[in-house]
RNA sequence: UGGGGUGUAGCCAAGUGGUAAGGCAACGGGUUUUGGUCCCGUGAUUCGGAGGUUCAAAUCCUCCCACCCCAGCCA
């Protein structure tokens, strides 16, 4: 991470760490990223990452990765090693600072022994059911579980059975013994050790009864020495019972649990639930597919780490649950690579073009600078021949106003070639152009003329003769509604709203012969088109180029407007 | 009709008693061998609403409205 992409915007937390160590009551920021590995990690959560990782960064202290694993049943060792892949692709080092809330089990079952000790937990033998309704509702109190004040010494017998697998799943937990009267749902003696018989993905068969989240992610915290816990807005309710155990425990450390809102962005989903429902059912083609808002899939489409950096910096932290519009997401990719991308040439709809005055076998090497915002990134040799490609889209028989490209008798620049005049324009029978004729300016090798003339367009091209052939996956919204959640709630199912077109496969397409033999992951800018990113499986042609994203096309905006299009929302 | 949280421009967001930052988007203009980039300019008499305190209020007080979260042995 450089000192160019990380802004010190003010923000209400960063505001709490600087009173913090302000009135000396921290020494060293301690923050931690808690993943649960249970599914792919996506935009939302690196808003997260960049906060926990940003701030140790910046102050100087550290951040830990810690997986809050203290659920069986939907986790496994997949996830965490994706998860461990993506904090590393976004740039995060979080050193040997790996731990997992499972580590952490007995030290947890002690704490819970503790608690009985203090009379503040006992074993309920109510069903789930019965817990459920004794829990009261959301205005109306709740009743006392009639296990409630079982003896210390029955408790502890108790919960030391359910240790040793006696008791079937769902027949027994353990309660911390807090206010049945609580306004608060959490206070309302919560579970804080279940009876689960299944294999954990760490440790096995050694456990069948397993610490709830509320009971082992704050005593996780402290055990870790977190200065600051930071989560997301619906845990805010759970703070009183964070501090509860806090307080009641002799634990190593005082974490503060501090929550912030959550990030939506539109024309996608970020939840889970959202998300799996789009690989399980094949609306997508898995977790990485470039149209995910995963981190996968973001990385396949050709997303930089920077850019989602710059984004999560971008949009800021608050407390005010946000839909941030996709156009922010768009403008700190093109942002970053606008910077390192190298420039090709690459035809999408070719048009043939015959250089009429060309010699007939004439071929030369024009050269061209690969990244106009940065020298040294060098040049490379552009062959050019009597036939070419250019985009069928610049040329137009009969021009609209303020089109500046190709036109019958126009003349243009071919960028780092020469300036072309169109002669003749060749139809088959069914009036489709053909090919074009045109006349070339040898004065003007190189792009511009010694004569001072001007030409208002310039296009793209590849030589027939020397390119090399190419599909390129356009990528548009994955929804055609910018909030299908919100949609979803008056009663109609988000998947209605998915984009027939979020996928348009272009083959046929021509590149220049500088792409041969680049690596995939490669990401580069098709001149006048977009960002582009070599697919992975992309080895032979067609080479298969994912769009990341278009570049600002201001012609487009004028057509549009000039037909009375609509204007193009985010 | 319980509790917690949030409302500042189309979107994100600073500001916490002294007269509304910044970014994205949009719209003008300049530069340009990418209709890209870059540069310059344009927007809130007003901060969810209504009252009140004050010389002075987005900031303090009162009432109201809207939206989000909570009744898993999920996290």
């Amino acid at each position: 991470m450089t000192d160019r992409e990380h802004s010190m915007q003010p923000h209400f937390i960063r505001n709490i760490i600087e009173e913090d160590f302000a009135s000396n009551q921290l020494r060293q920021l301690v923050t931690r990223f808690p993943p649960e590995p249970n599914g792919y990690l996506h935009i939302g959560h690196a808003k997260s990452i960049c906060l926990n990782f940003g701030l140790a960064w910046e102050y100087r202290g550290r951040c830990h990765l810690r997986f809050d694993d203290t659920n069986p049943l939907n986790e496994e060792e997949v996830y965490v090693d994706s998860i461990r892949e993506d904090v590393a692709w976004l740039g995060f080092d979080w050193g040997e600072h790996l731990y997992y809330a499972s580590d952490y089990f007995e030290q947890l079952y002690q704490y819970a022994v503790e608690l009985i000790k203090q009379d503040r937990a006992f074993v309920c033998s109510l069903t789930p059911e019965e817990i459920r309704q004794y829990r009261g509702t959301l205005t109306e109190a709740g009743t006392e579980s009639p296990y409630r004040n079982r003896s210390t010494e029955e408790n502890l017998d108790l919960f030391q059975r359910m240790r040793r697998g006696e008791f079937a799943e769902g027949s027994q937990v353990l309660r911390a013994k807090i206010d049945m009267g609580s306004s608060n749902l959490n206070m309302r003696d919560p579970v804080i050790f279940r009876i689960l018989h299944a294999t954990h993905h760490r440790t096995g068969d050694a456990w069948c009864i397993y610490p709830t989240y509320d009971f082992a992610h704050c005593l996780s915290d402290a055990e870790e020495g977190i200065t600051h816990s930071l989560c997301s807005q619906e845990f805010e309710d759970h703070r009183p019972l964070y501090d509860w155990f806090i307080e009641h425990l002799p634990v190593p450390s005082r974490p503060k649990q501090i929550e912030f809102a959550r990030m939506n962005l539109t024309y996608t989903v970020l939840s889970k639930r959202r998300l799996n429902r789009l690989v399980e059912e094949g609306y997508v083609d898995g977790w990485d597919d470039p149209r995910m808002p995963t981190l996968s899939g973001l990385r396949r489409r050709g997303y930089t780490p920077g850019a989602i950096r710059n984004f999560c910096d971008m949009i800021g932290v608050g407390k005010s649950e946000s839909l941030v519009q996709m156009s922010m997401l768009e403008h700190a990719l093109r942002d970053d690579l606008n910077y390192r991308a190298p420039r090709f040439m690459g035809v999408q709809d070719p048009l043939k073009v015959v250089i009429v005055n060309y010699p007939q076998d004439g071929e030369e090497e024009l050269e061209g600078i690969n990244n106009p915002e940065d020298e040294s990134m060098g040049t490379r040799g552009l062959p050019f021949s009597r036939e070419i490609y250019i985009e069928r889209d610049d040329f137009r028989e009969d021009p609209p106003k303020k089109y500046f490209r190709l036109a019958p008798g126009r003349e243009v620049r071919l960028r780092y070639a020469y300036f072309i005049t169109c002669v003749d324009v060749v139809k088959d029978d069914n009036g489709e152009i053909t090919e074009l004729h045109c006349t070339y300016d040898p004065e003007s090798r190189g792009g511009s003329s010694p004569d001072g003339r001007k030409v208002k367009g310039t296009l793209h091209w590849v030589s027939a003769r020397h390119c090399l052939d190419a599909e390129f996956r356009l990528y548009d919204r994955l929804f055609t509604k910018a909030d299908p959640t919100r949609e979803e709630k008056k009663g109609v199912d988000f998947v209605q709203y998915i984009n027939p077109d979020s996928l348009r496969v272009v083959s046929g397409c021509k590149v220049e012969p500088a792409l041969r033999g680049i690596d995939s992951g490669t990401r580069l800018q098709f001149e006048r088109k977009g960002y582009f990113c070599l697919n992975g499986d992309s080895r032979h042609e067609p080479l298969v180029f994912n769009m990341a994203v278009a570049l600002k096309d201001t012609w487009a905006k004028i057509e549009k407007r000039e037909q009375g299009g609509a204007s193009v929302s985010s």
